[in-house]
DNA sequence: CGCAAAAATTAGCTTTATCTAACACTTTTA
DNA sequence: TAAAAGTGTTAGATAAAGCTAATTTTTGCG
């Protein structure tokens, strides 16, 4: 069982998917302004992530991901999609603030719990759709009133 | 804006309440043990905890936690108490897991995450005593039927 | 009491993750 | 096309958090 990648590189290694999607190419600089640390820094993670057979690295050369690393981008953004569904549409966050936080529990959480936060939403969908309840319409109504 | 003391102090300072609490002196080899780690560590920590004023630490003295240090830990536990409430009652977890979870979120859950459970709890069990949808034994039975 | 065992600390090393400053490559542009 | 600007990397520091091995302090017992 291949130890896990550090809370920073995971953050490093979204943040290329991220960038990928959007420009195609992932440069140094652009890391370092999402990552919000210098330029220096981004280049001593790139090294260890390409150690660790996360991306394709050379010197001076845009960065990609390997199988490697889009298998554990994978894996990760489905986890940061159903906590920020959670903390949207359970806990009526708004969206900016549901990201954020998903961002910062989706290197903690655990599966167990993501795995029934995802159950719990499906539950309150059905018991919307058979409009017994209501639920998460009628959560939003009681955070209005106080 | 004192800067927030780091995970792992944060965990040293969660066992010292503890273990302060059941044997009212706190040694290093019970907190090694507890933390998982070598005595060495735990006098490393145990001085950078005095540094912040968390702490009373002398060499080769049992350990006290300062005023502020309680203060610290009583912001931490009302946190780990309300994780584990949502954990157990919301999400329908078994106790054990939902302490053990709650210990690996509790530092990192933002205060108004916090505070929202706090107020889904208090709203799902105002509904249920409404007898309108009792919805976290509903949802206990939806899990049981997957 | 005095000494051995247990407990705690220190010294020194490692890794991660950050920084600044200096240097090396690339790209732009005059 | 060559100098300047911009981008990327290296070198060297620092701090956190851990380890082992050696040393020091305390404690318990014969």
């Amino acid at each position: 069982m291949k130890d896990r990648v550090s809370v920073a590189l995971e953050s490093y290694l979204e943040q290329i998917a991220d960038l990928q999607k959007e420009h195609g190419a992932v440069r140094t600089s652009d890391l370092a302004d999402r990552m919000g640390c210098r330029r220096s820094s981004v280049t001593n993670a790139l090294q260890r992530l390409s150690e660790k057979g996360l991306i394709n690295y050379q010197s001076y050369r845009p960065v990609t991901l390997t199988a490697e690393g889009e298998k554990t981008i994978k894996a990760l953004s489905r986890y940061h999609g159903i906590l920020a569904d959670f903390l949207e549409n359970i806990l009526a966050f708004p969206e900016k603030f549901a990201q954020e936080e998903a961002c910062r529990l989706e290197h903690r959480v655990s599966q167990s719990t993501i795995e029934r936060m995802r159950i719990y939403i499906e539950f309150i969908e059905q018991t919307d759709n058979l409009d017994r309840g209501l639920a998460s319409a009628k959560f939003k109504e009681f955070m209005q009133k106080r």
